[in-house]
DNA sequence: GCCGTTGTTGACACAGCGCCAACAACCACG
DNA sequence: CGTGGTTGTTGGCGCTGTGTCAACAACGGC
């Protein structure tokens, strides 16, 4: 390990803030945002308590930084719209979403799920804006490029469920895989055939 | 108001414990875990803040006595069995589900939504408990009042798809009710009827 | 080699929480 | 009506964690 508390070395701004932001990211992912210190952030770092600040200025801040970074999805793999009918395409969504969200699951549901702090007006903003990507890709999916402000919350809600489910499945393991898709598959497509025309 | 500042009173401990927690579950519900001292529920109380330790041992203990008030729903209407088809069943489940979240809304939600922090054990074990409460209603009002793991942890994920809905209406108000209630509605009916044989 | 730039540090001040001994309001009892 | 005991209540102490800032030192240019 390169833990070694070897002399003060000099970094890059760059590097040094992205070197800190890494292991805040492990740490918050791991613990709660009240049961990390910026002096557990400091110290994992090898770095000083005050460069923590220095870097991000609020403790609030650099999380706002991590969750960022927890909810930022490889956005190549979105852009494979599938082709096909209805059922086809809500399937191959399905599956896209639950490869995603069970390659990070661990980061990706503990940010989602307010990982530490909810009701905080900046933090929610955060997880409000990657619902609205997730509800996006959910719409672009079945074919409904331009929703308007209801069908938009409709996808949302639906991404609320799907994120429920997908707990079920990863974290408490009373799910399986199949369950999930089904589940996810079914809701969607009577959501688009039946409610969608609501809006 | 009654804010005078006037002598000294003594209580009994019961009351005065109420009027603690009753202060606290308004500050709570109106600002963030974090943005609520216990200063300032001791102030809003017209008490010292020792005394709120002394009563409920720790903030996050009192804290979560508030989220078990703010969390326990009137019990009385849940017994009402509505008699029919199934259609019926889930629309009058729909229903009395919406009429619960809208009339205390503001703090049910905030709650539900983990209303300060998330990602504690004990905070989510409570929060686990009432979706688990709300999961039971489901399933009983469908006809399934014996279920199996798999059964309860996709009533679990409909209540995600609930609460998520539920606020894009109270909360964004981007959604009417009417939208909300088919949405709710056909979802339901369909899990019940496509999905819930998997489990 | 020296010097300026600037990444980095350590300490100071302050807020919030848990704890506890002293205080005083209230209730028996004489 | 006094008086003493019970116990609800207070104020302050120590601790932890955070934000800020002046001083320090590593690195690159001259």
């Amino acid at each position: 390990m390169s833990v070694e508390a070897g002399q003060r070395r000099r970094l890059e701004p760059d590097a040094r803030r992205e070197q800190i932001l890494s292991v805040a990211v492990r740490l918050f992912g791991e613990r709660g945002y009240a049961d990390v210190s910026t002096t557990d952030v400091a110290r994992a770092a090898g770095v000083a308590r005050g460069l923590v600040n220095h870097y991000f200025g609020t403790k609030k801040e650099l999380y706002l930084e991590v969750i960022r970074v927890m909810l930022t999805v490889p956005e190549g793999a979105l852009t494979e719209l599938p082709e096909g009918d209805l059922p086809a395409r809500v399937d191959a969504s399905v599956s896209w979403f639950l490869d995603v969200v069970s390659r990070h699951s661990r980061s990706w549901l503990a940010a989602i799920t307010a990982g530490g702090m909810a009701g905080d007006t900046d933090v929610d903003r955060v997880i409000a804006e990657a619902i609205d990507r997730a509800a996006d890709a959910v719409l672009q999916a079945v074919g409904r490029p331009a929703p308007g402000p209801a069908l938009h919350a409709m996808a949302r809600s639906y991404v609320g469920l799907a994120v429920s489910t997908a707990r079920e499945w990863l974290q408490r393991g009373v799910l399986t895989r199949d369950q999930v898709h089904r589940l996810l598959a079914a809701t969607l497509l009577t959501m688009v055939e039946q409610v969608f025309k609501d809006a």
